[in-house]
DNA sequence: ATAGGTTTTGTCAAGCTTTTGTACAT
DNA sequence: ATGTACAAAAGCTTGACAAAACCTAT
């Protein structure tokens, strides 16, 4: 669209206006303030046009002139439409100044917007690593993976609540032995929830026995296991292979590999969790 | 929203109050204090309408103009409660004074202090019984209920966001032809859901028709029509009992009843939606 | 909710009582003391409505009217105490079973009957207290205990969303290094909010370094310290004593003592939790 | 239950000012 | 195009009024 300035009459022609309004609004309000020919005519452009519109519809709404003309020109981009990226942004802001009813409140707009699914694959899941990395660059002190790691773990919680209802299969998560990272166990709770999954959570560095003992009690159809530890696995695939025995095994996280897990008898998740959790719900139908 | 500032007039227009009345609360009980133009006029903004909103429901109440005044404006109390029926006052309080911030802030408390069936059951249901027999008794105005249904079905519906996902037994959930009251049906798809179930839901005033459609594409596992009305079911039967040849029917609600439900071919779900809930999900593990 | 004084006519419509009446009940038996506008007209609150209803219901009940205003005025208030131990033990059972539902059940109804403080109090601070002993006695296995944890965990933060919104004093809460039990911490944040605070939660397992970090950029009134382990906090005291210089400290748990930190120069929190939130609370004014 | 007086509150009016769309002269 | 003028619409203040609701006392 080239710039096409236009005169008061044509102005006037496009948004209804009578010349002397418009006028009387500039001369008024300085609701706009054209160009002018040489011969001082007065130019307008588009802008000038919304703007017209604008306050018009602001004296529909039944706005004083004055006050129309005051809201047209405040009229800065109203937005109207907070995206996803910008509350995630928000979010980890919010979470590295300590801000913990910021965070609450992203969090919020984030549950207001987004379904479970982009919550934790678009936005929990990448911020967490995002967390990670710059936590390992030494870009955030340990205080504030702390302080974030609480808030989310609340959230995620009280998302989780009631999940162990229902009908469907259950699954038994727990951490690995040392293991501190339950987040990602979580993230994978719930998204195995999604697919109407009933879920049983014992978190972080649960010990082996302890797993055992919670699947005889519980019969779940599948028990995981997460480990980002390197190494973390390796000495339980004895106790693993004994458990797997009895229940479809799954190991997810760093600390599992293909190799690994099939010395374990049991089945390797990789890093996707949402996938992972699609996985382990297909398979078990 | 361009904070705007309005005249008399329009607030008079907004708000149902005539121009006299208004200046009279400001003089008499300092139920507003409006800036003022240069020339003297008064400028109100958005809480300004609130205010005059409340006031007149605190008057259709029952309370005498000065009584209403005073309530009016010491209704601004912030609070942090904690326990469930404080926080349920909160929320009645704000949704009968328009205040849709204080509102979400209290449902936002609820959510993160109780369990789902528990602010459906405990919290929702009673308060709106109790909304619906206020209503009735004259205690409140349309605008109120109005306002503290909208407000109640967005909160609904966000908690509803992908309820049709996941692996679990189908559920397709109407209103009968003419019913407007979907709250109900709206609980009830969530209390299924937190069974495990997946829920379509076709909302209010649905054309039996639609009904038929929507079964026969998505193949659920039951249907469940809801009706308030008296005798709203009652020229459905013939319909219904072809639909129910085909899938499990069930019909909740006062327009309902034991006889009704088997002359259709369906079941019958007496009044406490959560109950309900769970007969029919444990009827179709 | 705004207490909403009525006018004699308002409170015969409310009641069905005449006005006439209502005021002879007044002269002749003070069955009601009316609070009056300065033009003398009587004004009733919610209480009064229930008065004179159970006056009817006396009358109703055969008494005359001056023995059933006699009866109405020595009302009786109720309390429910049953409720808390059921709910507490159901609450125990459930955990110990791995029913998460019915857990989230018992501690939704223990909210709806207890205050925040009595939930604490009278319910956690017990039921965690025992969980450790019989832990310690191998009654209990470390499932049942990371599962319980788990539950309580969330519900707490739960709780906990939002508490450094407001205008109180901050304190700077975190677990000493090695330190893994978090709920005590907790519970003694919020306790501390209930009189006011503003906290800032860092968790488990914090290193020294954090916390120094953290103190400095949030400028917190105190920061508060919790170990259980023996031994927790000695390699810490230099540390700890450079600390206190610059903000006031506490120590609490098993691992701290009156002399411990008094060398750290820091101030001892004994073992009951809700005390030493309120000690905390009531020094710094 | 009635009578006679008072308070409360919604509504109206008079007289004047401000705001704003439109018109007109330069 | 500019500047001024003008009148209708909307608003302001003060004061008053009457119906409804309420009071006390008989």
């Amino acid at each position: 669209m080239p710039e096409g300035l236009v005169r008061i009459g044509e102005l006037s022609r496009r948004t209804g206006v009578p010349v002397e309004l418009l006028r009387a609004w500039e001369r008024r309000y300085g609701l706009l303030e054209p160009a002018r020919t040489p011969g001082g005519f007065r130019l307008y452009d588009d802008d000038d046009v919304v703007r017209v519109l604008t306050m018009r519809a602001n004296l529909d709404s039944g706005l004083s002139a004055a006050e129309a003309a005051r809201a047209t020109l405040a009229g800065t981009a109203e937005s109207s439409s907070t995206t996803l990226g910008e509350s995630t942004e928000e979010l980890a802001g919010a979470l590295e100044r300590f801000d913990e009813a910021a965070a609450q409140t992203a969090f919020d707009r984030l549950l207001s917007v987004a379904t479970l699914d982009t919550l934790l694959g678009d936005v929990l899941i990448p911020y967490l690593h995002d967390l990670g990395a710059r936590w390992e660059r030494g870009e955030i002190s340990v205080a504030q993976e702390h302080f974030a790691s609480n808030v989310v773990r609340g959230r995620l919680l009280g998302l989780a609540r009631g999940w162990d209802r229902g009908a469907g299969a259950r699954a038994l998560l727990a951490c690995a032995e040392g293991e501190r990272h339950d987040l990602p166990l979580l993230i994978f709770g719930l998204a195995l929830r999604s697919h109407g999954w009933r879920i049983s959570y014992l978190g972080a560095d649960t010990p082996r026995s302890s797993v055992v003992l919670a699947a005889d009690t519980l019969l779940p159809a599948v028990v995981v296991l997460s480990g980002t530890i390197p190494g973390a696995f390796d000495p339980l695939v004895p106790d693993l292979r004994e458990l797997a025995d009895r229940t479809p095994l799954y190991l997810g996280g760093a600390a599992s590999s293909v190799e690994l897990a099939s010395a374990a008898g049991a089945a390797h998740l990789d890093g996707d969790i949402l996938a992972a959790a699609r996985t382990v719900a297909e398979r078990h139908d």
